[in-house]
DNA sequence: ATCGAATTTATTGTCGACAATCAATAAATG
DNA sequence: CATTTATTGATTGTCGACAATAAATTCGAT
C-alpha cells in the first residue's frame, strides 16, 4: 500500500495500541486470523507480547471499524462475511462515496486534481505491464478512492469512510478477490468519473460513482454465490 | 426521553464503562462540561469515584461519538460547536437519513408503520397541550427519526446514526436551542414522511427527509448566526 | 532583558494482579 | 432418565502502581 493511502487520520503507530492496531487490522483483513473466529485477550496478549491495557484500546478500535463484534463478559468474534453484510455495506457506501464525489468535485483544488490525473496515468501504464494482476489493481483502486475521499474535505466522512468502512470493504475484496475483466472496466470509471470532477460537474460525478461501486458489489456478489454462501 | 429512543446497540448500563459513557455523554451534550474544556483523567476518575480504566474505555467510545478529540500523549478535549461542523455534520445526517427512509419503505412491516402513525398522533396531542414547548418536541423528533432509522433493517447504517452521529447533532439542538415556528412545522414534514413510507414510495420519502433536515439546518445555522459565532 | 536549554512537574500509556461475571460440567432430585 | 441446581473453570472488567512521554518552569548565557 502506498503512502498516499493513509488518511489524516492514521497516525504513525507511536503507541503499542497503535501498532496493535495495525498488525490485528491486516491480519484480519487478510484472513490470517479467520473470519467467525473467537479472540482471546490473554491468548492474543501473549502472542502479540503486550499486556491486556493496549490490547483492550486496540480490540475496541477495531470494533469501532466492524472488524469483531463484542459481547459484555462474553468475549469478542471477528466478523463474518455474508451476502447480507455485503449488501448493507454496499448501500451505505454507495451513498457516501456518491456524496465524497460530488463534495471533490466542488472543493478539490487545481493542484489536487491534477494529482489524481497523474494517479491514473501511472496506474494505466503499470496495468499495461500487469494484465489483470488484482493486486495492483486494488491497491490503485483503493488509492483513487482515498483521494477522492480526502478531497471532499468534510472530516465526518474521511473519518467514517476511510476509518470505519474501508477495512471491512477490503475484507470483502481480499477474501473474495476481484477477478480480470471487471479490472479493466473498472479504469474506465475511474477516468470518467476524473472527467467530472476537473469539469466540477458534481451531479454527474456522483452518479457515476455510485455505479461505479454498484458494479464492484455486482463483482463481489458473484464471488459469493460461485462459493455458495 | 423515552424508552422508544434507545437503539439496540444501547445495552443497558450492566459495565462501569457503560454508566460512565451515559452520564458523560448527558453531560458533554448538556454543555454540564463546557465545549472545548480540556478534560483531566485524574479529575474525573475522582469525581465519578471510579479507576482510569473504565473511564478511558468510556472516553474513547465518547471519541467514538465525535464528543471528543484526542491527540496521543496528549489529552482530550471537549469538541466546540461550530457553523463548518454542523454544516459537514448535516450533509451526511441528510444524505445517510435520506437512505434510512427510504430503506424503511422498502422494509417496515405493516405494524412498525402503524406504530409510528400512532406515536405522530400520540405527538400532535402533546404538542396542542405545550405550545412550542421545545423540550418534547425533541424529544418526539427524536424519537421519530429514531423509529425510521430502525425501520431501515441496515445494522451499519443504525450504527452510524444512532451511535456515533446523532449525539453530537442533539448537541448542537440542545445548546442552540429550537425556536418556535419550526416546530409545529416540523409536525407537518414528519406527517408527509410518513404518508409516503405508509405508501411505500421510498423516493418521495427520501426527498422529504432530505428536505426536512436541511430546514432543521437552516434553523439551528441561523441561531449560530444570531449569537455572532 | 530576552531567548534558549535543562530540569521539574504533571499527564498519559502500560503493566500485573484481583474481583465479578458468565459458560460448562457434574451432582442431585423428581 | 430428564431436569434442575451447585460447582468448577475460564474469561472479562476493574484496580492501583509504575514507566514513558509531553508540557511547564526555572536557570543560565548572550
Amino acid at each position: 500500500m502506498t503512502e498516499t493511502l493513509q488518511s489524516p487520520l492514521w497516525r504513525s503507530p507511536v503507541t503499542s495500541s497503535d501498532r496493535l492496531l495495525l498488525e490485528m487490522q491486516r491480519a484480519i483483513v487478510e484472513g490470517e486470523i479467520a473470519a467467525g473466529s473467537k479472540i482471546s485477550e490473554p491468548e492474543l496478549a501473549r502472542k502479540f507480547d503486550v499486556s491486556r491495557a493496549p490490547l483492550r484500546e486496540a480490540m475496541a478500535r477495531l470494533e469501532r471499524c466492524h472488524l469483531i463484534e463484542r459481547i459484555p463478559n462474553a468475549g469478542a468474534r471477528v466478523v463474518t462475511l455474508s451476502a447480507d453484510g455485503l449488501k448493507a455495506l454496499y448501500q451505505i457506501r454507495e451513498e457516501l462515496e456518491g456524496l465524497a464525489c460530488r463534495l471533490a468535485a466542488e472543493n478539490m483544488d487545481e493542484h489536487e486534481v491534477n494529482q489524481l490525473q497523474e494517479l491514473l496515468d501511472q496506474h494505466l501504464a503499470s496495468q499495461r505491464v500487469r494484465e489483470g494482476e488484482s493486486y495492483y489493481q486494488e491497491a490503485g483502486d483503493l488509492d483513487f478512492h482515498y483521494r477522492i475521499i480526502l478531497g471532499s474535505k468534510n472530516p465526518y466522512l474521511i473519518n467514517m469512510l476511510c476509518d470505519e468502512l474501508y477495512f471491512l470493504v477490503r475484507m470483502y475484496r481480499v477474501q473474495l478477490g476481484m477477478n480480470g475483466p471487471r479490472v479493466s472496466r473498472a479504469f474506465d470509471e475511474h477516468k470518467a468519473i476524473i472527467n467530472a470532477i476537473a469539469s466540477r460537474d458534481g451531479e454527474l460525478a456522483d452518479l457515476l460513482m455510485r455505479r461505479h461501486i454498484a458494479a464492484s458489489r455486482g463483482n463481489i456478489e458473484l464471488k459469493l454465490q460461485q462459493l455458495g454462501k
